[in-house]
DNA sequence: ATTACGATCATCT
DNA sequence: GATGATCGTAATC
């Protein structure tokens, strides 16, 4: 069950949105759907600051459609983008402020059978096709706005929620690059990746100092 | 391997 | 009325 994992704590959401996204990778995402559990491990994360970022959605202060990331720490924050897809975030730092870390890529830990077809891929689809990509991720775990924007992650009841790595998982070198997909703040370090995992999406080098 | 484009619509100017 | 934290397909090198 879901309830007996292991779920981040709210002070691991309490800190700048760089730290969080690094301390991030590892970490499991569990999808509780039509009675089965879907999980990966988030692989891939970008940080988007409250302050001083062009690039996030919170520089254009609180509105209607961001107003979740003023909130509580450890919630989602969905947002529909380019007509078609989803992606989710991860508010973090206090109540007040508005930075968030975007998922962008898991790893299919469980339910894997049931991401492909979400996905709409053949059951000989390989893993890395599955949840890599901020879209994709949506679309493997049937993260939608309507019913999870604003889901709190750490509610052990919820849909939808954030685990940490199994004990004894160890995290292998992480690799840092600019931010995917972005014309404003183009240049800053900002993106972050569990180095020569196949199930990254996009660019994989060349890489910047690890954190 | 890399580049280009269309899909499609909520949100903001 | 323009833009966008993307994806899949197609074309070209």
């Amino acid at each position: 069950m879901l309830a007996n994992e292991p779920l981040l704590p709210r002070e691991f959401f309490l800190l700048p949105p760089d730290l969080v996204a690094r301390r991030l990778l590892g970490a499991r995402l569990l999808r509780r759907w039509n009675g089965a559990v879907l999980a990966g491990r988030i692989v891939e994360t970008e940080a988007y600051f409250g302050h001083g970022d062009p690039a996030a959605h919170a520089a254009a202060g609180c509105t209607a459609r961001n107003r979740v990331l003023w909130g509580e720490p450890g919630h989602a924050y969905v947002y529909f983008i380019y007509g078609l897809h989803c992606c989710l975030n991860v508010s973090c730092e206090p109540d007040g402020s508005a930075g968030c870390v975007l998922l962008r890529a898991l790893e299919p830990l469980g339910g894997v059978a049931a991401m492909r077809g979400l996905r709409g891929l053949g059951e000989r689809a390989a893993p890395h096709l599955v949840a890599s990509g901020p879209g994709r991720l949506c679309q493997a775990l049937a993260i939608s706005r309507a019913g999870l924007n604003g889901a709190d992650l750490l509610d052990p009841n919820g849909e939808l929620l954030l685990a940490a790595s199994e004990a004894g998982w160890v995290p292998g070198e992480v690799a840092v690059t600019p931010r995917v997909g972005i014309s404003k703040a183009a240049d800053r370090p900002l993106r972050f990746f569990l180095a020569g995992n196949p199930c990254v999406s996009g660019p994989r080098g060349p890489q910047l100092r690890p954190a």
